[in-house]
DNA sequence: TTGTATTTGCAAATGATTTGCATTATGAAA
DNA sequence: TTTCATAATGCAAATCATTTGCAAATACAA
């Protein structure tokens, strides 16, 4: 099954389709992230602002379509937000940023054990940090 | 049981003795946090500049004694790491960044799963968003 | 107590992200 | 399709967290 076009993700979020929009998520979910800020600037199919970027990535962030990673070298990373499978997280080297992906979830009973803090909304971001092969010691 | 003594937790990491640090990972180790650096600097016991308590963080971090959080608010946040029990998480409003505590952890199964991806020394950082009560809809 | 390597304070630099504002594009309405 | 009000964009400057260079102060082994 084809994923759908980013014009009418966008359009089911509510949010305005604007040519910088539609590249940018393009981007982010045709191609494997997660993508520096940088990186979407750098490639994006339309010529844009990196002012823009910030301002699409925000806009999308809100409305769940992407998600930020954070690998701690000092750029937030995004990643697309897929609906169905293909939830995962990742495992950092603490020294060299190098990563893999893990395909891990938290358990079901989770959800209903944070559900009950009265929160609503709910989602979640884990991250494993460790030393590459490259980097042990 | 108490807690060492932040000297004795230094010494032993490895790490040399200087009031800065003593009175950071004191700060952090006996207050409940996760604390940001700017709320180190203005309630470190001994008059210390700001660069010492990124430098202190950072050395501490590295020795793994503390451990940082993002509330996806622009300013990281530290926090002890126990070494027993005490650990936990954080569910964090999307909005005003209210949090509250998460006693889960990840399952043992999974250490041995992303054990078996070839790094070492690996921690893990999860972290809840929502929105709280007050900022829902 | 002394000497040396480290740490600290200070101020300036950096790098990511945000903002103000004039211009331009989008989508609803005619 | 054209018109128009509103919202988005580019640009440049501002902001904010964090880092760095360097001289002065401190920790700790001898």
């Amino acid at each position: 099954m084809r994923q759908k076009a980013c014009e009418d993700l966008l359009v089911e979020a509510g949010i305005k389709v604007t040519r910088a929009r539609v590249a940018i998520l393009n981007l982010i979910s045709r191609n494997h992230g997660p993508h520096t800020v940088e990186e979407l600037h750098a490639n994006c199919a339309v010529p844009c602002d990196l002012a823009t970027v910030y301002r699409s990535i925000g806009l999308l962030e809100n409305h769940n379509l992407i998600h930020s990673c954070d690998f701690r070298d000092g750029s937030k990373r995004y990643e697309y937000n897929p609906e169905g499978a293909g939830h995962h997280h990742h495992l950092i080297c603490r020294k060299c940023c190098t990563y893999l992906s893990v395909p891990l979830c938290i358990p079901e009973a989770w959800r209903r054990e944070v559900g009950k803090l009265g929160y609503s909304q709910i989602s979640h971001r884990l991250e494993f940090f460790g030393l590459c092969p490259d980097c042990m010691d």
